[in-house]
RNA sequence: UGCCCGAUAGUAUAAUGGUAGUACGACAGAUUUUGGUUCUGUUUGUCUAGGUUCGAAUCCUGGUCGGGCAACCA
């Protein structure tokens, strides 16, 4: 029984389910989708979901993915953002098969649109686009036909070369299909196929100065590309009609577009309108500032492609909207933490600790594991010394109920290293505790214990004289509320004002000093840590990815 | 006063006419040299009103609620 169940696969989500209809009933033997970014922005989370879903698709099923950039805007597009794509594509994990452009397709595109102006099926509207919108109607009446609509094809054919050739300027005229001005669907009402915009093209240059349109770009490219299943968003859905109408009506590779509902995150933003906002006004550092849900935020927040893909396997896919917590996203990535971080140990808020019965002077080689989680028992060497910095937070003067940490009187094991008692607590003339006398338990050495001594709380510590400086960067959610774009008002009145807290000088064990980039970090009882780019010999900097659960905490947090 | 999507625990997602499950969260406990990890248990759900059926989350009809559609953006 319990066989049958481990044997069970994964339910299927709807996607799945038609490519495997598909796939059974013989109509493909393999399927080909696309990622298609418009490279004017960087990628977010949303993104990190699609690019899953497509390429996942393609790894489960036989077939391919291609990277196609939708770069039909000159004005709005740019090789940065090309760069940044393939990189964090890359990151991820994934691989296409083809690197395509939109724009690789400008020459077959008008050879598109003069066929359809041959069918009588375009037609090139001298109206202004103030005067479009008013023929347009609205969604509850219905349009009126444009004054241009009648052209003869010879004029139409004449009329759109020479937009081509430049002779109109920007806005004078466009090409439309000639559809239905009253059609229920405001996108059949003569959609617009080209526009004229004499501009610079981050690819053709100034090849040209008429570029088409998204609806007439979008499901050509897939079609020429022999995309099967061409997935996009929920808000597409209206388009499909007009994709599926220009492919008829060009006799063209039918590809079938299929829509699902876009991703949100809860506590923040994911509009490229609000993330470039947010870099602009400087609310954050950049693009990749560690708050930011783009994947290069995430990348140099240390989060890790594993973690990401596993999220976005679990979050799934469906038409209904939603908001993803982002509790769930901070667990994937701490359970992939926990198996790989290297343990360390850090103070950030340090209080000396004197341990009177050690000789001065003295130092011991503490063994203590790099992952407990890892089989091979790998093992870091830690200095021990008479002189210690433990967290200030892990001394308190009038302990509450359960607080299993050091009090005067009271013992804790350090981690690794011997179990120690508070003796005496030193304070300033302000009354500020500076130092704490303790003394330690000879044979309470980690490994070799034989005091019987049974202590609740180990704390983590750092020797004085080995101690390393270093920076450390400590990060929160972007946003108080869990629905920022959704609130009334500036979303940008809802940015949490704690979301980043630098310590400047916090201890850490002498390890850390041979830190790597690629390497991850659990700094003990505190969180998990990724060297920053910020980092320099002299200057170690370390990003918080996410915290530990602290149950501590919530413990303190109820009461 | 139009058209198009959608609605299952707090969140997300299954169940494809036949026992409403899973994950995260929350809560309780066990273990623990990280108040971490791990393990165990508990809690909470089919928008609504009808209909079809032996049987409905699933099919049908009406309603309610949420989202989208009137860029020379994608």
């Amino acid at each position: 029984m319990t066989e049958i169940k481990k044997e069970e696969e994964k339910s299927l989500n709807f996607i799945e389910e038609i490519i495997e209809s598909d796939l059974e009933s013989g109509k493909y033997k393999q399927i080909v989708t696309r990622f298609p970014p418009e490279p004017n922005g960087y990628l977010h989370i949303g993104h990190a979901s699609s690019i899953c879903l497509n390429f996942g698709l393609t790894a489960k099923y036989p077939g391919y993915t291609n990277l196609r950039f939708d770069d039909t805007n000159p004005v709005t597009e740019d090789t940065e953002y090309v760069e940044s794509i393939k990189g964090d594509i890359r990151w991820l994990g994934f691989t296409w098969k083809n690197e395509l452009y939109a724009s690789d397709y400008f020459g077959q595109l008008f050879e598109f649109a003069e066929l359809l102006i041959r069918k009588d099926l375009a037609y090139v509207d001298d109206s202004t686009s103030e005067a479009i919108a008013e023929l347009k109607g609205t969604p509850t009446h219905p349009g009126v036909n444009s004054p241009f609509r009648s052209r003869s094809i010879d004029e139409n054919l004449d009329l759109f070369r020479r937009m081509k050739a430049g002779e109109f300027p920007d806005g004078s005229k466009t090409l439309r299909a000639k559809i239905d001005m009253a059609h229920p669907n405001m996108l059949m009402r003569d959609p617009i196929l080209y526009r004229i915009k004499h501009a610079h093209h981050h690819r053709t240059g100034n090849e040209w100065c008429i570029y088409p349109m998204y609806d007439f770009a979008h499901g050509q490219s897939d079609s020429i590309e022999h995309i099967t299943h061409s997935l996009c968003t929920l808000e597409f859905v209206p388009h499909r009609e007009l994709y599926d109408w220009l492919i008829e009506m060009l006799g063209i590779y039918p590809s079938h577009q299929y829509e699902f509902a876009r991703r949100n995150l809860s506590y923040t933003v994911t509009s490229k309108r609000k993330l470039l906002q947010l870099v602009t006004e400087k609310h954050v550092t950049g693009w990749d500032d560690p708050r930011m849900p783009t994947i290069s935020a995430m990348r140099r927040r240390g989060y890790t492609p594993e973690s990401i893909r596993n999220y976005c396997d679990r979050i799934g896919i469906a038409k209904r909207d939603n908001l993803d917590d982002v509790s769930l996203l901070e667990f994937c990535v701490r359970e992939h933490l926990n198996k790989i971080a290297l343990r360390r140990m850090v103070v950030f808020d340090p209080l000396k600790v004197i341990i009177t019965n050690y000789p001065e002077g003295k130092v011991e080689h503490m063994s203590s594991e790099e992952n407990p989680e890892a089989a091979e028992g790998a093992v870091r060497d830690v200095p021990f010394s008479r002189e210690l910095y433990i967290e200030r937070e892990d001394f308190l003067e009038q302990p509450p109920k359960k607080f299993f940490r050091l009090a005067p009187g009271q013992m804790v094991r350090l981690k690794s290293a011997y179990i120690i008692r508070c003796d005496e607590v030193v304070k300033d003339p302000s009354g500020k505790i500076t130092a704490l006398h303790c003394s330690y338990i000879p044979e309470s050495r980690s490994g070799s214990d034989t005091s019987g001594i049974n202590v609740k709380g180990t704390l983590h510590w750092v020797s004085v004289p080995h101690a390393v400086s270093a920076e450390v960067r400590l990060y929160d959610r972007l946003f108080r509320v869990e629905d920022p774009g959704n609130e009334e008002g500036d979303f940008k009145d809802f940015i949490n004002p704690d979301s980043l807290e630098t310590i400047s000088h916090a201890y850490a064990e002498p390890a850390l000093l041979q830190s790597k980039f690629d390497e991850r970090y659990q700094f003990l009882r505190k969180g998990y840590f990724v060297l920053d780019k910020d980092s320099s010999e002299e200057n170690l900097v370390f990003n918080r990815t996410v915290t530990l659960k602290d149950a501590w905490a919530k413990e303190q947090k109820k009461s």
